[in-house]
RNA sequence: GGAGAGUUGCCGGAGUGGUUAACGGGAUAGUUUGCUAAACUAUUUACGGGUAGCCGUAACGUGGGUUCGGUUCCCACACUCUCCGCCA
């Protein structure tokens, strides 16, 4: 969420920020800006007289108090008499400052963050800049299989299963697979902890407060699975649980950034998702991901940042994975990111690039919500945080790519930096009859 | 699922229809001291006004109600804990 007095003193920034968003198209966004403002300025004159009309209220309370103490009660009544009908003008001070601050409140949340002065103008994935590139895509002789033709022969992999059991975009992995799939958690996890983050486990179902803090709610609603009966969200990234571990909460300077990691499933309703971007693995209902996280003092945010890609960049590097490095248009960004990078690998047999990592710089605008904030030694102002999250990484895309990428016409090559976690080095067809 | 107890500031924790929410702890600032410690004083959340010293208002789970005045009384809701039952 942003903050008003900062839409206030930031006025042209916000909606040229938010242009580069297309956000101010959107059924007549640009009025609600106005709006914000509007209400800004009437919630200020409101306060002000009511807090003017409540310090004498509060006096003659006093007075009457006093009255009564030394025993001259006719003045006292005579005094609650003559002010008792100013009550209803204090009950009407008291609702509309707070149905002002209510309507504000809800406008506010209805803005998203403003991208960073780098990021470009545009309304889709078309738009985004490729930073950078790592790896040769060679394509090879052999006639490789995509991960669900080769899920069909080698049983290892199994999405009908899934289906039969959950619906479609629900899987099943068997024996080498799912030790694999185990291996790369406990690798991305033991990466993380190696670059200094602690490691949580949290729970994958959380309250409407937790997501309308991380700011799932209004913008990725429809994505989240819900259960009714117990008013509970099923979790869409590792990010919520993360996040909302921090809600509500000052920090002293000196605890300064928080770096943490966690391995969640995550579920996503994806609705209207259909067509080959949704075979296999490449979208799923559930899928599992290793998630990084910093909170940090301002200043600090996006060198953090910079931290965190290096970061991702170096676990694709040691999986030998080809890759390049985006950096998304205002468009194609999330509701909270003021920048965001993605990580994209390529997949020989698909022809496609497929996102493996999503790493963002929420600057104060989720910290905001959370109403997560620090405070300084030296001084005694409360400032509000800055937060980041980003995957590292998202495990049934590597997965996928791997199945695909590392064929030879026997096997299946597992990459040597996840050997030691999965105790083999080949996946062999002949055993699994292709 | 059944029964009961609770929710107070940065943290712990008392409490009452009435000045300023006791007391303790932490942190920060200032004073004193050769340093540290100790001691003393002040501050501690949110919003608004003012260049500033400062001033005002709100805040005892949330929302209503009674009252001149509610942290306290009444109503509704949310959440937390304990015990019983069930259970990995």
């Amino acid at each position: 969420m942003l903050q008003a007095l900062f839409i206030e003193e930031n006025k042209e920034k916000v909606i040229e920020g938010l242009k580069k968003r297309y956000f101010l198209e959107i059924e007549g966004m640009l009025s609600i800006i106005k709006k914000i403002l509007y209400l800004l300025d009437d919630k200020r004159r409101i306060q002000l007289k009511r807090d003017a009309f409540f310090f004498s209220f509060n006096k003659i309370s006093r007075q009457i108090n006093k009255l009564i103490q030394i025993g001259k009660n006719e003045k006292a009544i005579a005094l609650y008499d003559k002010y008792n009908n100013l009550k209803k003008d204090l009950i009407y001070r008291k609702t509309i400052l707070s149905s002002v601050s209510k309507e504000l409140l809800k406008n506010l949340l209805s803005i998203p963050n403003i991208p960073h002065e780098y990021i470009k103008k545009g309304y889709s994935s078309k738009y985004n800049e490729i930073i950078y590139n790592h790896g040769k895509i060679n394509l090879s002789t052999i006639k490789k299989l995509s991960h669900w033709e080769f899920s069909k022969k080698m049983e290892l992999i199994n999405c009908e299963l899934g289906a039969k059991i959950s619906g479609s975009g629900f899987t099943i992995y068997k024996g080498k697979v799912a030790r694999l799939h185990r291996a790369m958690i406990e690798y991305f996890i033991e990466y993380n902890l190696q670059g200094g983050y602690i490691e949580y486990a949290v729970p994958f179902l959380v309250r409407p407060v937790a997501i309308i803090a991380t700011g799932q709610i209004p913008d990725k609603e429809k994505q989240m699975y819900y259960l009714e009966k117990d008013n509970l969200y099923l979790i869409s990234t590792g990010e919520i649980p993360l996040m909302n571990c921090y809600r509500e909460i000052i920090l002293k300077e000196s605890q300064l950034p928080i770096k943490i990691t966690a391995y969640t499933p995550c579920f996503r309703r994806e609705a209207g998702s259909y067509g080959a971007n949704v075979r296999g693995l490449n979208r799923l209902h559930q899928f599992d991901k290793v998630e990084i996280i910093q909170i940090t003092t301002p200043d600090f945010s996006y060198y953090a940042l910079q931290e965190m890609v290096q970061h991702v960049k170096n676990i694709l590097i040691s999986l030998n994975l080809p890759f390049r490095l985006l950096r998304l248009c205002g468009g194609d960004m999330g509701f909270t990111s003021a920048i965001t990078y993605d990580f994209e690998i390529y997949s020989y047999t698909q022809n496609q690039w497929l996102e493996v990592s999503s790493i963002s710089n929420c600057t104060n605008f989720q910290s905001n919500r959370l109403k997560l904030r620090y405070k300084k030694t030296n001084r005694g102002k409360t400032q509000i945080c800055h937060s980041l999250n980003g995957s590292s990484i998202a495990v049934q895309r590597i997965l996928a790519v791997l199945l695909e990428n590392s064929q030879t016409s026997k096997s299946i090559e597992i990459p040597e930096t996840l050997i030691p976690y999965t105790g083999f080095k080949e996946i062999l067809f002949s055993s699994y009859q292709i």
